[in-house]
RNA sequence: GGCGCUUUCGUCUAGUGGCUAGGACACAUGCCUCUCACGCAUGGAACACGGGUUCGAUUCCCGUAGGCGCUACCA
């Protein structure tokens, strides 16, 4: 079977060491979009092959984080399969295994240097690397007899399986992002596979024979892996399995929106934004970090901000569904430089989604934000308001602080906003105003329109005047929709009170 | 330091051996208007630098500089 024919099959395969970045869900997201255009699997892999590392609730942050964002995996931890288990910390005899194939097979060999020995000979030696050049002066299996080895097993010494790096080869990674990239073996050390002490493997390992275990058709993953994907050709090599290794594809990093370095969890501290689609509770330090979800973006929002930053479908159509992504999607047209995260855009796309999605949609998301404020509306109303309002915001919750003068009556006055616009005779005229609107029995937006300007024109007020002056009593600022948008919802009894209040209070 | 990747407006990016180098965010101005927003319109703003190749390079090649990554018994 060739490459090409073969079925699409990639993995997601996160240590479940923390929060989610949002690195990592830009390449979870890409291996979807590749999956579901290819009909092909997604797979979630657990790579749990560093004890010290393991943080509790980690993994099912990670697939909270997926579900929030509407990111279905076909199969792996939680979800099933025929190729499991799929949490490396379960697979030791199969990688135990694969480790005596390259031992046997005289491609890796056990190095009984402990850390402190390794340590001495960096400190000795400049840029001290275990290679070819080097290894043959260290305490491993090559350096002694069979003997001694077996004498160092018996006694209970830990030891690690190195891999073998055979000197002077060019090994050509192709790669589907940037296209040829080769390398010279020697600059490759003989990288640590398996550790006695834990019985794991290493990253290294673990992937290459989970890959092909599992039938991995492509590799999409950060550019940090780039420099060891020579190794992982030389290893697929050695195991023989060559021809149905998989094709690589290194995605560019996620930048910081300004400065040097990629982008952290301080930049958002700084800059006002999560880096997490979830909030997370640190186990440890009890430390909480924001996530996207609690900060009020939208999941649509999230996923279409990020689809984009390092990938373009070549048009000028910016406002993608995911079923948009998942046609358009093309590994070939991301891009190779690192991209920086311009969460501006983000907040842009988050109103877009606000706009784009249904007042009803809205108001329900809304209402738990009204009701913490100890407001009791009717659904239908809040719906309205939300129809008016929802245009003026990025975030949901800003409909608070843009709408909450419909639910509560100003109790002061914008001081600037009153000197501008209630002016002398204002009590007066807001009293005509307010005995027009009282005689009024349909008191529907469209009639109280119509009579207040047939009033005003009658009696030669300026429109702005009036207006600008029941505004001010009705909402305590100079700001709102429409006038009789809002004393229309409000309500008749209200409108009257509320116009009252401010003649007795401004005067 | 070594190795690798990378370089178009401030940012995300499109693009081509010959174009007024396109779009979006942000910014500015204007329009709309009973206010504030939304929205709409308009505007400023880029091919890192130096050599080649070529009739012609932003585009192809080489170099330089900058940026990023890796260089663990972490992933």
């Amino acid at each position: 079977m060739t490459i090409e024919n073969r079925r699409v099959r990639v993995r997601f395969a996160p240590s479940p060491t923390g929060p989610l970045h949002i690195g990592g869900v830009r390449t979870a997201l890409y291996n979807y979009l590749f999956a579901r255009q290819n009909g092909g699997d997604l797979i979630f892999r657990i790579e749990d092959t560093d004890s010290n590392r393991f943080v509790e609730g980690a993994e099912e942050y990670i697939l909270e984080s997926f579900r929030w964002l509407g990111i279905k995996f076909d199969e792996g931890v939680s979800f099933g399969g025929n190729y499991g288990p799929y949490r490396q910390s379960e697979r030791r005899d199969i990688y135990k295994k694969y480790v005596k194939v390259l031992l046997d097979s005289g491609k890796a060999y056990m190095a009984f240097d402990t850390p402190e020995e390794l340590d001495q000979k960096r400190a000795e030696i400049d840029n001290f690397q275990y290679d070819a050049s080097t290894r043959m002066q260290m305490r491993n299996s090559l350096s002694m007899t069979a003997e001694e080895v077996q004498a160092l097993i018996d006694a209970g010494h830990q030891y690690v399986v190195r891999f073998k790096v055979e000197p002077g080869e060019k090994v050509v990674v192709n790669d589907l992002i940037r296209g040829v990239v080769t390398i010279d073996s020697t600059i490759l050390d003989d990288k640590v596979l398996y550790k006695s002490a834990d019985e794991l493997p290493t990253y290294h390992l673990a992937n290459i024979v989970d890959d092909h275990l599992m039938e991995v058709s492509h590799v999409i993953r950060g550019e940090e892996w780039l420099p060891s994907a020579p190794l992982h050709v030389l290893l697929y090599r050695a195991f023989g399995w060559e021809d149905t290794m998989p094709q690589f594809a290194h995605l560019s990093l996620l930048l910081k929106p300004e400065g040097n370095g990629k982008l952290s969890k301080r930049d958002g501290d700084r800059l006002g934004f999560p880096v997490f689609p979830l909030e997370w509770h640190d186990p440890k330090s009890g430390a909480v970090s924001s996530g996207f979800r609690e900060s009020d973006y939208l999941p649509e929002a999230v996923i279409n901000f990020l689809a984009l930053l390092g990938w373009n479908p070549g048009d000028d159509v910016e406002l993608m569904t995911m079923e948009d992504l998942i046609a358009k999607f093309d590994l070939t047209k991301c891009s190779k430089a690192g991209a920086r995260f311009d969460y501006k855009k983000m907040i842009w796309f988050n109103h877009e989604y606000v706009l784009k999605k249904s007042d009803k949609e809205i108001a329900e998301i809304f209402m738990p934000v009204v009701k913490s404020h100890s407001i009791e509306v009717a659904p239908e109303l809040l719906e309205k308001i939300v129809s008016l309002m929802k245009g003026r915001v990025n975030f949901v919750h800003e409909l608070w602080d843009a709408s909450s003068f419909y639910f509560i009556a100003p109790e002061s006055y914008d001081e600037k906003t009153a000197k501008k616009r209630w002016k002398e005779d204002s009590a007066q005229k807001m009293g005509e105003l307010a005995d027009l609107l009282e005689s009024l029995d349909d008191f529907s937006i469209e009639n109280q329109d119509a009579a207040v300007h047939r009033w005003i024109e009658e009696k030669g007020y300026g429109m702005g005047e009036i207006m600008n002056a029941f505004r001010l009593a009705l909402v305590g600022e100079g700001k709102g929709p429409q006038m009789f948008d809002i004393s229309g919802l409000i309500g008749k009894e209200e409108t009257l009170k509320r116009l009252r209040r401010a003649i007795e209070v401004l005067g």
